[in-house]
DNA sequence: TGTACATCAGTGAACGCGCGTTCACTGATGTAC
DNA sequence: TGTACATCAGTGAACGCGCGTTCACTGATGTAC
């Protein structure tokens, strides 16, 4: 609390990240400023520099944080086992923090070969992948993989974006178990067909 | 031809549509500007506004062209019976018109309550979710559209985006042919038997 | 065939704005002795 | 316990830029008579 306004912030970098998500989500991933941020922060609007280098870098570090979230979050859904609960906690993660979902897949916004973005990245994609790749029990494991994210990803995308008709869906989560359920159907283990052997 | 220069572009309107599909294919829809298209088609900068009254209107204009030509290639498609070929025309639609694609799915970028525009979105939505509908022979419709949709979609997307590792998938009309494959098998008529004629 | 006139398409100067980034700076903090 | 000093975090003025939009305008086109 200190006095009032004080010289030092405390957390700036955490609140800056913060403001940023808020205002992804209210006006999208291309038009957030480091003057905004810095405004909404009540910080100087030179300060943000301090912290990330430029506007490239804060997104780089929101977009890191996003994918390291999104790792974890999978890597637990995995000790669970099944492609729908991987599926579902994809979307989960879509939906909570969808500022970090937008930025993720925004290339074009951040600084895509900073080294530790990049790491976090592979280690998401890595659980994503052997975790559904380890539930596939019939046909092509690639496409497999390939369905599973196309699937939650397309899913998760068209429910970020407002563009789903509600006579389809009203929950997101229940959305995911419904279409995750179909898609186990067709290429699970002891999907829809019980002869589907080892 | 004409005299080189001539005051009167001749089709200014088509240009600059055209000029946008460019720009946005290099650079993202959200970084267009009314200047830069102007320039590009040779033009004094104030002359865009003659045929959209702003950006807005623009990329509205775009969108709206993207919407009809989707749903005449869905229509097509449907002729022809099918979830895989509606699917496979969704993603080539897709990556064929990358430009339109994008800014079809970012209603914060043009005027969505314009009504021709709402229109074209409704036909194209309508062809997908009749054309799939017409084909779920097992459980729950609703859930099956949302399914199919969301598998193409994502897709789609996660290639344009350019995400997608090459030991997935080189091709991404072969990607969707496999993707909607495997999601035949657990709704489509039939499942799985390629016997499906008509 | 010719002329007057309305309409339309494109011009270019001007406006005001918010932005990213740089800069020399100052206030606060912590550490060595 | 006190003092000197280095380091760090945040300041605020300044820069140059590209943008969207407005404006009075002018060149070209087509149509009525």
């Amino acid at each position: 609390m200190a006095t009032d306004r004080p010289y030092h912030h405390g957390d700036l970098r955490r609140a800056l990240l913060d403001a940023a998500a808020t205002a992804i989500v209210e006006n999208g991933p291309s038009t957030v400023s480091l003057r905004d941020l810095a405004r909404r922060v009540g910080v100087s609007h030179a300060g943000p520099v301090h912290h990330f280098r430029d506007k490239a870098g804060l997104l780089t570090a929101l977009a890191t944080e996003g994918f390291e979230l999104l790792a974890d979050a999978l890597h637990g859904a995995r000790e669970q086992g099944g492609i729908a609960e991987l599926g579902v906690c994809y979307v989960r993660f879509a939906t909570e923090h969808r500022a970090h979902f937008a930025v993720m897949f925004r290339p074009d916004l951040y600084h895509a070969d900073d080294p530790q973005l990049a790491h976090a990245a592979e280690r998401a994609f890595t659980s994503l992948t052997e975790g559904i790749g380890a539930q596939v029990t019939e046909g092509d494991s690639a496409a497999a993989v390939l369905a599973a994210w196309s699937l939650v990803h397309g899913f998760a995308t068209l429910w970020n974006t407002g563009v789903m008709p509600p006579e389809l869906v009203t929950d997101p989560v229940d959305g995911a178990r419904a279409i995750t359920g179909i898609l186990n159907r067709a290429i699970g283990p002891a999907g829809g067909d019980p002869a589907a052997g080892s």
